[in-house]
DNA sequence: AGCACGCCGACT
DNA sequence: GTCGGCGTGCTC
């Protein structure tokens, strides 16, 4: 097939190439040839012919020369923006080689901005032509006459609006040669945050742990400084003060946050610190916004970004500062397409870049407090609450002897706990990390489990979620049916019974218990919508809500003075399962809402039922030791060569048909490579062995701290042709083992 | 990721 | 006899 782009070597000389990385799964960059007329330099944006169709690539370097000659296609154009920065683009291939995907899949999340890289298309406006001839003026064009002489040029839909015209009387003038079109300056994204202004007034704890952060930016150069703080502590303050510092410095900043859903409250902190709100990333940002924020991370224009993980692959045009807060959050681990933690990826990126990291929380990950034990990290600690706070008194009530009759979950102790609250006028958060009705519905005379079609879960009982009234649904997937009459496998009528307590059961026992006091379910899928949730926070914060029974959304990030009481109803969800994280994210969670409880001068009280109270979590929660909790977890850990000490890696086969996933999975383990160090367990039915309609197998790679497991996993992969509906997922260090 | 090519069932 | 299902493979 000839090539009609293609020009045969008619003067001898081979065309210049260059590598062009397509944000497609692909297996690296694809050569392409320049045009005379043009002269693209690595990094720059560039659409290019693919099969028969046009797609945006970045210039990724010098051709690698092993595509013949009639096959190389010529670049059809430079795209006019900034180019991709060289750490961006060396950042996209560390990534890629670290998570084992393709560069381009990784080069997708940081151009996945549809319309970014075409300018935007000016907004036109009108103004009055000084060298205006002779117009008949009517009443309308008097007023839209006037409202130009006064002011600045307007846009034809203000200017209707606010003449009280129609849009011909506009044009009409416009014709008549009264007013002429111009282009209108584009509003800025953001307004400039003003680091100049003064900070609130710190302790001398926080001022001194914000002089060695501002220390590490005068300093310059790669650097990870964990704040480490209790809750109330003040570390948002205090990484402000390094914030600041990078604004003098003319860099830019990135806050990594794990749930932006949860930001009302530190916008409103970031706009008392700087006068401004900053550039905000996150999966809800609308198209215009999105668009408009990619183009002034690149130009630099966008000064502090705070985002979700995603954030950190904006094309930064400066970036001199990343902060990630809630270090620990496992919401930081993307587990689908590239699968990657945004906090060390962070840190990664913080390399590359040769700039300071800041991993911030009040209950740091074991691989970032062993980090900082070792010397790789420094660390700040910030002891004190601040402002004389002191922390909750926390209680454990053991459950075995509570003795409760089947369908009540708040013991004798914590209804006594919630009653003295209320009399006192304080607010409780009583949280129980579950949404919906009953997590588990079954029949009560055949036994009967609802379960979902497509994974291996139960239906979880829904009854006042907004605005979908009582239905069974698949917190997986997306499936859901309303609740059905009869029993599907033997009839019965009416022969349901709800199994557990979510939050809206817990609500309805709260009500018979106290039923003047006003509640507030703060879950997922009761706080929908933009706003929700920060209409709860100022019901809150305007006491307009007694008590608040909520999941794992409101356990963190936020300050309400008046909460006093914090009640868990069952601590052990999460410890059973298997899972090599259980307590240590356990006690991450139980922490942090604990930390909901009295930070301001009223002291608070925390209640935790368990059925384990001897449990390592429990009792360090108890005593307020935490160190003496990582230590037991981290000596654990090191025992069984499990991360940090040890490298995992996950395997994750799956297909529609289960015999399909069973041969690729005996083919893999066939091919399983030799070599020291490594040890690969399964395959073994995955721990959601269906999901999604998918059946799913795992294999678990063990290695050595210092073994390259992408290099085995590679090799191995290799070695299989992986074909049909298959698919395969490498997981790097996996978080969830769900 | 798209999109074309290719090989087997139900329609005009 | 064709239209069209989506499995497989390719795109510089």
């Amino acid at each position: 097939m000839p090539n009609p782009h293609a020009r045969s070597g008619d003067d001898g000389k081979a065309r210049r190439r260059v590598g062009v990385l397509l944000p497609l799964p692909l297996t690296g960059p694809y050569d392409y040839a320049v045009p005379d007329d043009m002269d693209p330099a690595p990094g720059s944006f560039v659409l290019v012919p693919l099969g028969n169709r046009e797609r945006i690539g970045v210039v990724w370097g010098d051709g690698a020369g092993d595509v013949a000659d009639d096959k190389l296609k010529d670049i059809t154009a430079c795209l006019e923006a900034p180019p991709l920065p060289d750490v961006s683009r060396a950042f996209i291939d560390w990534v890629a080689r670290y998570t084992v995907t393709a560069p381009g899949a990784v080069l997708r999340m940081a151009m996945s901005v549809p319309g970014a890289l075409v300018p935007p298309k000016p907004v036109m406006g009108y103004e009055l032509d000084p060298h205006a001839p002779e117009v008949r003026f009517t009443r309308a064009r008097r007023r839209v006459i006037n409202l130009l002489a006064e002011g600045p040029p307007m846009t034809l839909g203000d200017l209707t609006r606010e003449a009280g015209v129609g849009a011909s009387v506009i044009k009409g003038l416009a014709s008549a040669g009264g007013l002429r079109a111009v282009e209108l300056a584009a509003a800025p994204l953001v307004a400039e945050p003003d680091w100049q202004r003064p900070g609130p007034d710190l302790s001398p704890d926080q001022l001194s742990a914000a002089a060695e952060l501002r220390s590490r930016i005068v300093d310059d150069g790669f650097s990870v400084t964990l704040l480490d703080g209790v809750p109330g502590s003040g570390k948002t303050e205090v990484y402000f003060e390094a914030v600041a510092e990078t604004l003098a410095k003319g860099r830019q900043v990135l806050v990594l946050l794990p749930e932006i859903a949860l930001t009302a409250q530190w916008l409103s902190r970031f706009r008392d610190r700087f006068g401004t709100a900053p550039a905000s990333w996150h999966s809800e940002l609308g198209q215009s916004k999105r668009r408009a924020t990619w183009r002034a991370v690149a130009t630099g224009e966008a000064r502090v970004v705070v985002g979700a993980r995603s954030a950190l692959f904006l094309p930064y045009a400066d970036l001199g500062l990343i902060v990630i807060d809630e270090e620990h959050d496992a919401a930081f681990k993307q587990e689908d397409g590239v699968v990657y933690n945004a906090r060390d990826m962070a840190v990664v990126r913080g390399r590359l870049g040769d700039i300071p990291v800041i991993p911030v929380s009040a209950t740091p990950s074991l691989e970032t407090l062993t980090n900082a034990r070792d010397g790789r990290y420094s660390g700040l600690h910030l002891p004190a609450r601040h402002a004389g706070a002191s922390l909750p008194d926390v209680d454990v009530i053991d459950m075995r002897a509570a003795g409760l009759p089947a369908g009540q979950w708040i013991s004798p102790q914590m209804k006594e706990a919630l009653r003295e609250t209320f009399e006192a006028g304080g607010q409780a958060l009583l949280f129980l990390n579950r949404r919906g009705y009953a997590p588990l519905t079954l029949c009560r005379k055949c036994g009967h489990r609802m379960q979902c079609p497509r994974c291996t879960a139960w239906l979880v009982e829904h009854r006042y979620s907004v605005g979908r009234g009582w239905r069974l649904q698949c917190h997986h997937c997306g499936f859901h049916m309303s609740a059905p009459e009869t029993c599907p496998a033997c009839e019965a009528e009416e022969s349901f019974v709800a199994c557990g307590p979510g939050v809206e059961r817990l609500a309805e026992e709260v009500e018979a218990l106290f039923p003047e006091a006003r509640r507030a379910i703060a879950a997922s899928d009761t706080l929908t919508g933009p706003g929700a949730a920060e209409d709860l926070v100022r019901r809150i914060e305007d006491h307009e809500v007694d008590i608040i029974i909520g999941t794992q959304i409101i356990a963190k990030g936020y300050h309400f003075p008046l909460l006093t009481l914090v009640g868990v109803v069952d601590a052990d969800i999460g410890l059973t399962g298997g899972d090599l994280r259980a307590a240590e994210r356990t006690y991450q969670l139980l922490y942090q809402v604990a930390g909901r409880a009295g930070r301001a001068q009223a002291p608070g009280r925390v209640l935790v039922q368990t059925f384990s109270p001897d449990h390592s979590v429990m009792k360090a929660l108890v005593s307020g030791r935490r160190d003496d909790f990582i230590e037991a977890e981290s000596e654990a850990r090191r025992s069984a060569g499990m991360p940090p000490f040890g490298r995992l890696v996950a395997l994750i086969l799956s297909d529609r048909d289960e015999a399909r996933v069973d041969a690729l999975a005996r083919e893999l383990a066939r091919a399983i490579p030799r070599a020291g160090e490594v040890q690969v367990l399964g395959p073994a039915p995955a721990p959601l062995a269906l999901l999604r309609g998918r059946h799913r197998r795992r294999f678990l790679v063990m290695a050595g701290r210092g073994v390259k497991v992408q290099a085995f996993i590679r090799q191995w992969l290799g070695r299989v042709r992986v074909s049909g509906g298959s698919r395969v997922t490498v997981d790097i260090d996996p978080y969830s083992f769900l």
